[in-house]
DNA sequence: GCGGCAATTGGTGTATACAATCTCCCGCAG
DNA sequence: CTGCGGGAGATTGTATACACCAATTGCCGC
């Protein structure tokens, strides 16, 4: 929710406080949350643009501090940074897409194995509202909402492992997931994802680690699968449509 | 050859060429690799302090690229950023260790299994070649490149796989394995380790998915088996001793 | 002699300045 | 009309300056 709807036109309109501000380092922070939301929420096409002295004035800081914002997140592969170019929203390629899916497939359906051995009715009710809360989502058209929480789910499976590391790690696999789905236009429908959660879910609350194991695998496999082939940058042939008048 | 005829005492004795470099950002990368080094090969001890201006006057930089290279180490879990306190060596926590290597098992016995699959002669052949330069940097006592050959033997497995996603993954928690193995100082013989790689080889020469996968997961344990409990922060009740006089 | 308090001192956080490079546009020749 | 070169503008890379924060040290009171 950060800088959404925009009621002033810039936050803080440069008002050089020198060296002054509230949370030290939070002002990175919170840009890099920006960024990250808006890719994940799918407001930011992949191969934007991101100058540095438009994205200071926005925020209001300084150059140095969207600077510090943009090398976190090219280290999250969020964005690419060209030296002496700028910095970018990432295009993953195809490739890159395959490997993130494999990695993802390899860790989380072990994830689900596990899980399934160690897990507390407390969880399976806390999973349950997760659900209940991504067919709300759903049902109300909410895009950025459900695009969010379908993506934590997977998050907050590997925090009922108790493992933080390996949350974080997902984190940033799904982060990248998500730039892919949106690059490559993913016709997955948001109720079939919704309802393999709900099945691996069911297969967790039955304890039955294969059976969770492989709905896993198989959701993200289908996931992958949805993905259009895709192979212009992006435009030419989709956006302008042979027909139409050039002159506006 | 530029500014090269001093007799440098330091580095390069803070002539300011200012904005001048010749490769623009590798100045930084420069000095993430040095540290990334100098951890995974034991040369920095965890807790020790990495005040920006020191760094700078020592590589010969301003304290902005050295603050950049901090700032992606941290990211990389090798250095703790405190906030208005400064840079250290990370000092895991014990659950923190836990964790890595509990994501490690995850991972990389899903990855054995699925490369004995797909492995071929010529693979079989490089890592043979792999184990042979681990073997003789133990034989001759190498502790640096030893350390390192046996971490990137994981790495190069997650190569032949194909997936560079993964091997970056997998490089990241090596880093962190190598900086936790020095703090709770493994007991681990360098030579045991190399023994249980040839058996993961030899079960994936023989195609044996479920012995390569079975022999990772057990190597992995193995290696954090043997690290010792370490409760204190490292310093004080074990350098001081009581008893010893106080005046030298 | 000991405990608390204040000034000092190093060190980080942010901003700004300046040089180098890249991009884009415009004019010109073929 | 197309391709090419030059220059102006914009953008990045690095350095430096300055303000705040935290820890430490010296001092004073108890």
């Amino acid at each position: 929710m950060v800088t959404t709807a925009a009621p002033r036109l810039k936050a803080r309109p440069a008002i050089p406080r020198p060296g002054r501000a509230g949370p030290p380092g939070h002002a990175t922070q919170q840009i890099v949350d920006a960024v990250t939301a808006a890719v994940i929420e799918r407001r930011l096409m992949p191969g934007t643009r991101l100058a540095e002295q438009s994205m200071a004035e926005i925020f209001g800081v300084s150059r140095t501090i969207v600077r510090q914002a943009l090398n976190q997140l090219s280290r999250d592969r969020l964005v690419t940074l060209e030296p002496a170019r700028g910095a970018s929203v990432a295009t993953p390629s195809a490739e890159e897409a395959r490997q993130v899916f494999e990695t993802r497939a390899m860790l989380e359906s072990e994830l689900a194995r596990r899980l399934s051995q160690t897990i507390t009715t407390a969880q399976i009710a806390q999973l349950r509202q997760h659900l209940e809360e991504e067919r709300a989502a759903i049902a109300r058209t909410d895009v950025p909402g459900r695009t969010r929480l379908l993506a934590d789910f997977h998050v907050v499976l590997a925090r009922l492992l108790g493992n933080e590391v390996l949350a974080e790690l997902l984190g940033d696999l799904l982060s990248r997931s998500s730039l892919i789905s949106l690059m490559y236009q993913s016709s997955m429908s948001a109720e079939q994802s919704q309802a393999e959660h709900v099945a691996i879910v069911d297969a967790l609350e039955r304890r039955d680690s294969e059976a969770a194991s492989r709905l896993m695998g198989h959701h993200i496999a289908s996931v992958e699968r949805n993905l259009q082939p895709l192979s212009a940058p992006v435009d030419l042939a989709t956006v302008l449509r042979p027909g139409l008048p050039l002159v506006s």
